[in-house]
DNA sequence: GGCCGTATGACAGTCGGGTGACAAACCCCG
DNA sequence: CGGGGTTTGTCACCCGACTGTCATACGGCC
């Protein structure tokens, strides 16, 4: 549904913050530092950061400036500081919104439901992954080979989908029809005949398959 | 620079915000009722409203939902009222900010600016939306095909409009319900129909959609 | 060569979407 | 207020596409 970074460094509110983003349905990945905290969003982007602003080394406001070099990533602020002075430092900075410490997990689900809204609103940027010749783009939900749209269904699609958020890293048959399948057991067959069916779509040499490639005894990978 | 709508009942608050919006540089248009503020927005869109909770008549929550009716003005609530509930249900309605009085004005300033940054970026509402040889006037309530005008039904234009919105880009059946009817749930087969009512009027050649394509298991998507 | 893991083709059941019919709701006039 | 036409939402049916299973063929690796 969607991820959120958490940059917090009191274990006890980074603990319970992040129990109570999963229990509303977000992936949370949670660290102590700034640094850390970017380092994350460069690797695997967030599509949400919560940041506090009193963390050891670099402070919120520089974490904030940084992150929005990285990306333009919806920013909340949460912070037990409440005067003027610095709400509108951490506003300025380049945060979205900013909550004061105590949480109340209800105003905090809600602040995200409503800037997650609007940032979607703001950018219907069709992300689009390309790997070679070969382009993705979830919400066309169309997959395009030499820039021509290939027919693909539901299942491959989706397939397809998983495959391209981890590139170059191999998933287990038992990863695949778990994300893909929400099976959590299943025939593990079911993913290859997928997978060949998907081959023949995509790969326009056949038995040359160049990005969905087969890593024996271990799963499936998309590389470029 | 920027124009900025206030709905508040209270004679002295509407009056002070007023003047400290102007003295921000924004042009501030204040109203006491929702009546009059929905009125405004239609009449003369600004683009950010502010809007108190208790107001005389129609309240604020209902202000808010007709308001995104309208458009997707950036919507920032300005209330006494401080609890938890009544902030989530105020974001919930459709508000993207909550501040609570008495309203430090600086505070104020910066969640407008962090507000209209973030919405900045919307695209503009097209006014002629075109698709090939199909043209969506959303001003003139009109379409045309081949510079010919196309009598289409209300819900079949709303339907169309949402669509050209998001060109290229999936829409569920939800979603499509909820935009184009308002439903929260419904009969999802109904869009369908209409869908299909809507084709034979834009698309020339009968069983072969052109622009209105289906995207099997996803939903519907407008497409040059 | 034998074995294990993978590819592939065929098949039947299921599902998703298109469509025409129909009745209720709505609207415009007289 | 009433009547005819239009629009809207519901339903049932049909068809083709998709899915999962299975049996079999293939191919690398020890």
């Amino acid at each position: 549904m969607g991820s959120v970074l958490l940059i917090e460094d009191d274990d006890r509110i980074r603990l319970s913050l992040s129990m109570a983003l999963e229990d509303e349905g977000y992936t949370a990945h949670a660290v102590a530092t700034a640094e850390e905290g970017l380092e994350a969003q460069r690797n695997d982007p967030a599509d949400t950061v919560l940041v506090d602003l009193m963390l050891p080394g670099m402070d919120g406001f520089e974490c904030i400036r940084q992150l929005r070099r990285v990306d333009d990533v919806p920013i909340i602020v949460v912070s037990a500081r409440d005067d003027t002075h610095d709400i509108v430092a951490g506003l300025e900075a380049g945060a979205d919104d900013y909550i004061v410490k105590p949480v109340a997990v209800k105003e905090l689900a809600a602040r995200l439901r409503a800037l997650r809204r609007r940032a979607r609103a703001v950018a219907p940027a069709v992300s689009v992954a390309a790997f070679g010749d070969l382009e993705i783009l979830p919400e066309a939900g169309e997959v395009r080979l030499h820039g021509e749209p290939v027919a693909v269904t539901r299942t491959e699609f989706r397939l397809l989908c998983e495959l391209a958020e981890h590139p170059g890293q191999v998933l287990s048959r038992q990863q695949l029809l778990q994300r893909v399948w929400g099976y959590e057991i299943g025939d593990e067959r079911l993913v290859d005949v997928h997978v060949g069916r998907l081959r023949h779509k995509i790969e326009d040499v056949p038995g040359a398959p160049r990005h969905l490639v087969t890593v024996r005894g271990l799963g499936y990978k998309l590389q470029r």
